[in-house]
DNA sequence: GACAGTCAACCTACTAGAAGGTAGGTAGGC
DNA sequence: GCCTACCTACCTTCTAGTAGGTTGACTGTC
């Protein structure tokens, strides 16, 4: 408790990190030890193993993704400029390569080979933003500010696979900006603005 | 060559079924081993090193998915056919699950922690998708059986990113028919066909 | 047709290093 | 006196990769 930033959240921040680049099986405790500047032992002392490392890090995650879309939904009401924001929260990740792709999306990636304390994290992720997303569509269909043919499930589907595809494309192609080439119009097309 | 089916193309084809369930980092020539019946020292005989091995697999994956396009071009002349017997050949790959996810999508997603040699072929399997998708998309428009507001290209790329994205989803949610949820109205959105 | 040489395809046995994890100890704060 | 947060030293298992030997099919040569 006295550090002025607390070991374990270093600890699970570089293990984002290399997960986000690497993958489960991408990375070691020696890895982290390496960029925290302490022992490998000492990681066993925060998460006494890989597994517990790596499920802290999926449930936060995902807390935070909810908590951060209800204080989003406070201060963006429109569905719309929702999509917009989501969508440019993500670009500018990718952009400035802070976060630049998803670790739940990356996770999900190699989900049989998983370990099923994470696997069960990693699906509770995906079943929170598909159930978000299908709100804000049903949502933005009622008020008219958005427009789409089918349900607003599959609509919510379409939408997740296009942001994941497209971190997938953005970093396969060496190129952040495509992130943001396919997503703009994507959103662009759920609007019923004059385009 | 004796053999009905050569070694070689077993250790290729039970290396590409474990990278597709765990990436890179979640497989071993153990594993392989295995899988194929002969001892682990053998794999080097066929491919020296595990770089070789996936750099082999990656480069012949994309050679036949080059000779499977202009195979299909032949046989299915009209681009929004095409683009559905695309979707198609997915869609049951991941229902059968014979072939759940795409080797190159799940190589991509690790992009920034794989073997350059690697990631030079999987840049090149993206390369060559992005450019056959975007001539689809362009003789699309031009013969009028597709439509779509934006350039050919960022089209294209839109639909990549929603095919590698709902290969995700349809995993991450342990469902395969979402795949076909998320493709068939994408596809029909593209179409000039009243609907 | 027998003989020797070559080679691909496998094998056993091994290596060094990295993996996740444990045992047991120390220093300092409450 | 106890607890947290670290440490050193160690363990077992797995990793990719190597050395060197065996087998059997194909070769050219006498």
């Amino acid at each position: 408790m006295s550090n002025l930033v607390m070991t374990s959240d270093q600890i699970l921040a570089s293990a984002r990190s290399f997960i986000v680049s690497g993958g489960y099986n991408g990375f070691s405790y020696a890895d982290i030890a390496g960029v925290v500047g302490i022992r490998k032992a000492s990681i066993h002392h925060h998460f006494p193993s890989k597994v517990d490392l790596v499920r802290t890090l999926v449930a936060r995650h995902r807390e935070q993704t909810e908590a951060g879309m209800a204080e989003l939904e406070r201060k963006v009401p429109d569905p719309l400029a929702l999509l917009q924001t989501y969508a440019g929260y993500w670009a500018k990740c990718i952009e400035d390569a802070t976060i630049p792709f998803c670790v739940c999306a990356l996770l999900a990636s190699e989900l049989p080979a998983l370990p099923p304390e994470v696997a069960v994290e990693v699906r509770a992720y995906f079943g929170f933003l598909s159930s978000w997303l299908t709100e804000v569509m049903r949502r933005g269909a009622e008020k008219g500010v958005l427009q789409f043919d089918g349900s607003a499930e599959v609509e919510a589907e379409i939408f997740i696979a296009t942001v994941h595809g497209a971190m997938l494309s953005a970093r396969a192609c060496g190129n952040p900006a495509l992130f943001d080439a396919i997503l703009t119009p994507t959103v662009r097309r759920l609007s019923t603005k004059i385009h």
